[in-house]
DNA sequence: TAAACTTACTAAAATATTTTAATAAGTTTT
DNA sequence: AAAACTTATTAAAATATTTTAGTAAGTTTA
């Protein structure tokens, strides 16, 4: 334990230990002195008090490290849970998690098509509504909703301009109206970003570029520790940057853009372009459900080392990664780290990215980057979503959920 | 006055009052209570020592708005200076300013070439010790020194990997350590968006690009309201980005490089060869003397309707917008800048820059981000350079002031 | 294996900070 | 023009936080 020193205001205190709590392990008495700044007997008396309260409980001694060895505290896994809902342009995955961000029921997937679908609000709460009931979990005891979600996503105006319109009013008071919990939203990228840098390959760093590779090409930026969306909420539109001077028409109405000429989209409209036009591939019994393909069978293609499926994926890394060295040349980040659910495809994409780097990148700009695949994979977003409840945590919502476990008591 | 409060640690309340006194003109105990969410009692004790020591002086009452008018404070001008020097690739302005960053003795200019000129750094040594004694101010008086530079800076490490190299020693060290006084430097496109954002037209502003029109495209950026550097420092490489395929070869070895189509250097080149062409512009007086034209002349020519130098950067706006273009997508800043030396020349571009905004961003982010005309222009990265020592001013460097000014008074 | 050194935890004393209440000095309303 | 309302400043009381010192429990060194 080396985190930097956080400021944080004296009322705040217990919240932010919990937070700290749920995002590592366990800490000691004296860690969390120092990380927050304050002194020994005052993280006591607040950390009794958690106790106390039924938010923290004792895990035994830390391994000495020259002297008597310190009492570890760690957050009480069942005295709250988050829901997680971590949604895609087809489809919606819901779960229910506890505070060490495990399942305590199975992730359920629905289909729903989110472009032009009006009733996908409505939906989306019944799912909701249903699943909570299905988990035995008393509303009471659930913390409050995260969701990511594609699209244009203001998280100040809890709004997302692209989909699940709810007639002007903000998305998060309609859902938490409409639920009774508090809800938080963002946009998917930028919520696996915050996953990988929480919990994930990027653990602890501060600046990252987490790339998510789904249909499209999206990016979560870390920067200074935090999400970054810029001054708007929009930041991190990477894949409609103009890279390729008289590229494909994409969907967004521009030429040239990295997702109309490298997305996942793309590569599986290409494989079945190249099977009609006779191109071998162990892929040509998907050719009649190709949005499925996706369905890791273009990875387990590929690591079966399938030739066109491998052609195909260099090809859009080697874009992506030129588009990856203009991000570089910008932000100059610590790691990049390839992740979303076709994470598994970064593996063969990750060499003729490198090549890209190499050669649009300034040389002390690219030795200065590492270029890595994630270890949470699909999981990041529902991750993510679960971190978003717990990252707007306060105060507040301390104080509610103390007066519900006492309550509880009595 | 409605700054977002800050947090600070209560031992540096002192240096922060200072601090944020040398940002605003004046602020009262109520703002400052706000501001650093302390007590009204504490800031007034500390404002008294302030006040006792020689920091801070009372400056009248403000304005009531519905009550007993407040009393403002504000730095005491002259209870310590600020050596702040701006160099460029071809000259160097050295100056030292008082706390209200009005420059105490001239601003002189030294000629001095950077590149491949391994004595530079002994030159610039010299110039810094002889403007001190020419300035009459002690040596004692001065808090530091404040050093903006091209090239790849490393604030970090305190090292210009591409200029003044002082044996591999720290550059900030051997500074120090040669003159006597603490040294800062930093890349001189992040000083001047410091300038822009401390001092400026984008003063107080979270996510503003500044752009840098010297000899070369400079970005400067600030997110989430202060300088960001990146993970090495080297952050905002932003004109060796690939934006034309195909392009220019490049100094820095590549093609398509922004920097090798759009900087001034290029518009002065196209200048010239187009008169030796035969194309008319008020210029031709200046065609043996191509680096002076630089000075002012390009733009008053352009300000005076040359056609022929319009057009030029025109085509220069146009593709410098182009660039833009993808920073915005990535950034989603407030605010774009353009300041630097060439700033003047920035009114001409802009229309360009707009249209090549408005056909290569999305149209949400463009229409939500402005595009300024900085009106610190030349003087921003002298005015950089002396906030850069105070930004670094902590209760230490007051510590030792303290002292020497109450030596003084004995 | 005992002595010396580290580190962790607890309680009391010292210090720092905020809250409260009273007063001063304005503006707006009646 | 007086009354009612705001805002600023000051001093005293109440509260919060840190420092200090003592004890407990481990590791390392001689």
């Amino acid at each position: 334990m080396e985190v930097k020193e956080k400021l944080v205001k004296s009322t705040d205190l217990k919240s932010e230990i919990l937070k700290q709590l749920y995002l590592e392990k366990s800490l000691s008495c004296a860690e969390m002195s120092t990380l927050f700044n304050k002194s020994i007997p005052i993280i006591t008396k607040t950390i009794n008090e958690l106790i106390e309260e039924g938010f923290v409980i004792e895990v035994g001694y830390a391994p000495s490290s020259g002297g008597r060895r310190p009492l570890m505290y760690a957050v009480k896994p069942d005295a709250m849970y988050i829901m997680a809902i971590a949604m895609d342009q087809l489809s919606t995955r819901i779960t229910i998690v506890d505070l060490n961000n495990k399942p305590v029921t199975e992730i359920e997937t629905v289909e729903m098509v989110l472009n032009n679908n009006s009733v996908a609000l409505a939906e989306l709460i019944s799912y909701i509504d249903s699943y909570i009931i299905k988990s035995g979990i008393k509303k009471d005891n659930i913390l409050g909703i995260g969701i990511g979600m594609p699209g244009f996503v203001s998280v100040k105006d809890g709004i997302n301009y692209s989909y699940l319109d709810a007639n002007g009013e903000k998305l998060t008071d309609y859902l938490a109206k409409a639920t009774g919990l508090p809800t938080y939203i963002d946009n998917d990228s930028s919520i696996i970003a915050l996953a990988e840098q929480r919990f994930g390959i990027a653990k602890s760093l501060t600046e990252v570029m987490v790339i998510n590779l789904g249909w499209g090409i999206g990016l979560g930026m870390i920067v200074k520790g935090d999400i970054f969306r810029g001054y708007s909420g929009f930041a991190g539109e990477f894949s409609h940057i103009p890279v390729f001077e008289d590229g494909v028409l994409c969907i967004c109405g521009k030429q040239g853009c990295l997702e109309a000429e490298a997305s996942m989209l793309v590569v599986v409209k290409k494989a079945i372009e190249g099977i009609k036009q006779g191109r071998l591939s162990t892929l040509h019994s998907f050719i009649d459900d190709p949005l499925k393909l996706m369905g890791d069978a273009i990875f387990d293609a590929a690591n079966n080392g399938d030739q066109f499926v491998i052609e195909l994926l260099s090809d859009a890394g080697y874009k992506i990664g030129k588009a990856l060295s203009i991000l570089i040349h910008i932000m100059n980040p610590q790691t990049i780290v390839l992740s979303g659910r076709g994470a598994k495809a970064g593996k063969i994409m990750m060499a003729p990215m490198q090549q890209a780097l190499n050669k649009y990148c300034i040389p002390r700009l690219a030795a200065n980057t590492e270029l890595l695949i994630s270890d949470l994979g699909f999981d990041g977003e529902i991750i993510g979503a679960a971190a978003l409840v717990m990252e707007n945590f306060d105060n507040e919502q301390l104080a509610i959920n103390t007066k519900r476990l006492n309550m509880v008591k009595l």
